[in-house]
DNA sequence: CTCCCGATAT
DNA sequence: ATATCAGGAG
């Protein structure tokens, strides 16, 4: 098998989706960073449904903090981890008007600092909203790494993304990142990946250990 | 490492 | 019935 480098994978993917993009819905910083803490273990589209409703409700940190826990809990239960949630939000915009003047930071370093906000939510923020160029490792990206074998197995998110980051050049990391989010959810999914279909068949790992369960075999 | 957790796809 | 979904905190 001939190895898929890294400038093949790069062009493959922005054929695929030359126009992969931030499927979240928001409209500022702060809707943003509430959609993306939202988002941890759920699907886009769910969350997109319930903030819908959300940010009409709730457009500013003091808004947040104006309602109940439970109230806030059963705005958002749809989404699933809500209790979590629900609190990091409100410690969020409590911190946000007591040291951030109720605006979001704009440095990653500060972002962290954030309740319910991690490494992966923080580099979706500044590489999205703020133009800082940042390669966000989610369930996908990880699995995709692994599966064309840009990294390790065992590899934490924290490696893969300092992998990702030495291979792409940095001009290309946010966008990278939105059209491996795009092929990890619409092509090279977790449970039915299209195998069949895929212009890196030809060179990739998972394919020929085995990988292409994309149609179940009939029963010699 | 475990826990958080409802909705959806398979 | 089980796996998975734009993870983070303790």
């Amino acid at each position: 098998m001939k190895k898929l480098t890294t400038k093949r994978f790069l062009q493959t993917l922005s054929e695929m989706f030359p126009d992969a993009h931030c499927e979240l819905n928001h409209r500022n910083a702060f809707e943003l960073t509430i959609a993306v803490l939202l988002s941890a273990q759920c699907t886009d589209k769910k969350v997109n449904q319930v903030t819908e409703r959300l940010f009409e409700k709730y457009k500013t940190p003091e808004d947040y903090l104006a309602v109940s826990l439970e109230e806030l809990q059963e705005d958002i239960k749809q989404i699933g981890l809500y209790k979590n949630k629900a609190k990091h939000i409100q410690e969020l915009c409590r911190m946000l008007l007591e040291q951030y003047n109720g605006e979001i930071p704009d440095k990653h370093e500060e972002l962290v600092k954030l309740p319910g906000v991690g490494r992966k939510t923080a580099n979706v923020i500044v590489s999205t909203w703020f133009g800082v160029p940042a390669l966000a490792v989610d369930t996908h990206v990880e699995r995709i790494a692994k599966r064309l074998g840009f990294c390790e197995e065992t590899d934490t998110p924290l490696q893969v993304e300092k992998t990702l980051m030495k291979k792409i050049p940095k001009a290309e990391w946010t966008n990278s990142h939105h059209r491996l989010i795009f092929f990890g959810r619409y092509h090279c999914k977790a449970q039915n990946p299209q195998c069949a279909v895929c212009p890196l068949q030809d060179a990739c790992p998972a394919f020929q250990r085995g990988l292409k369960k994309t149609k179940k075999t009939a029963i010699n």
